[in-house]
DNA sequence: GCAACTGGTCTCATTATAAGACCAGATTGA
DNA sequence: TCAATCTGGTCTTATAATGAGACCAGTTGC
């Protein structure tokens, strides 16, 4: 059967792991945050397969989170590069990134660090109030909408 | 061929992604931080085939992101609770929910909503440096490892 | 005591993924 | 200039994951 679709769903995380929440989506997206332009360099820098690497790069762009764009070295190639909507992907990369090293990592053992200009380790997402308060799960709760698909 | 393994990778957001960045995981915690804890209940609201549930559940439970926990009215029955672990996914969750609703959803589309306890929305969660400054993507960049594995 | 509920397991058909052969156009080097 | 190589793919094939639902044992409700 086909993959359940979720496209529709009344929950924004649904649709948000239905638009970019496979395997390889946020790597790519991860990679274009460091840099990585080109149809080569993500597939080497992944090892992922071409036509896999294919079918994700058209779904980005066809999703409004990469855009392919002129070469930025003047040759006939293009490049992928992010739009304003892949750009607003960074809390997801990053909160990623912050529980990965929280939780799958043995004590010492080298893991990629998110560093500011200055160089200097960054801090914990936070999640403000209306007001700036601090939330944590426990200060939080969902409203649905009336009721119709999960 | 079998799925790629990330789970030896020197970034955390690959790591990460291999623990609970599939389709379902995090649909699963979703409704787990929403309060749903038993088998048929994430079944009933997730639409999931109970093999994959059976296999998603499993696979948070080694991962420590659930416990089975004794039911809480009291029957036989076993039930599925957000460990601390599982509860730092909060901010993952959030992001998601944050980007969805931003670009997945057309003007005056209903989606659910999260609010504190006051009832009132949040607000966008923020990345600050050290010195509480807030970060944007552009002002930050990733220290690799030595450079081993993707 | 028995019908319904719960939490699964198993099988089957379909879809997705991984790996790599293959290819046309662009680029490079001698 | 023109052959070798690089780039960015497409296609095929084998294997793994997914979705749907039949089936089942233990638990509960009546």
């Amino acid at each position: 059967m086909k993959r359940t679709a979720l496209a529709k769903a009344d929950c924004p995380v649904a649709r948000a792991l239905d638009a970019i929440g496979d395997w390889w989506s946020l790597l790519i997206v991860r990679d274009a945050f460091d840099g990585l332009r080109r149809f080569g360099d993500f597939q080497k820098n992944l090892g992922i397969a071409k036509g896999m690497l294919t079918a994700r790069l058209r779904k980005l762009v066809d999703a409004g989170v990469l855009e392919q764009v002129a070469a930025s070295d003047g040759s006939a190639y293009l490049e992928y590069a992010l739009t304003k909507r892949g750009h607003d992907l960074f809390p997801i990369v990053v909160s990623l990134r912050q529980w990965g090293e929280a939780h799958l990592y043995a004590r010492g053992e080298p893991h990629s660090v998110l560093l500011d200009q200055a160089g200097q380790a960054v801090g914990q997402l936070v999640l403000p109030s209306k007001s700036g308060r601090p939330l944590s799960w426990a200060d939080t709760k969902v409203r649905k909408v009336a009721a119709r698909r999960r």
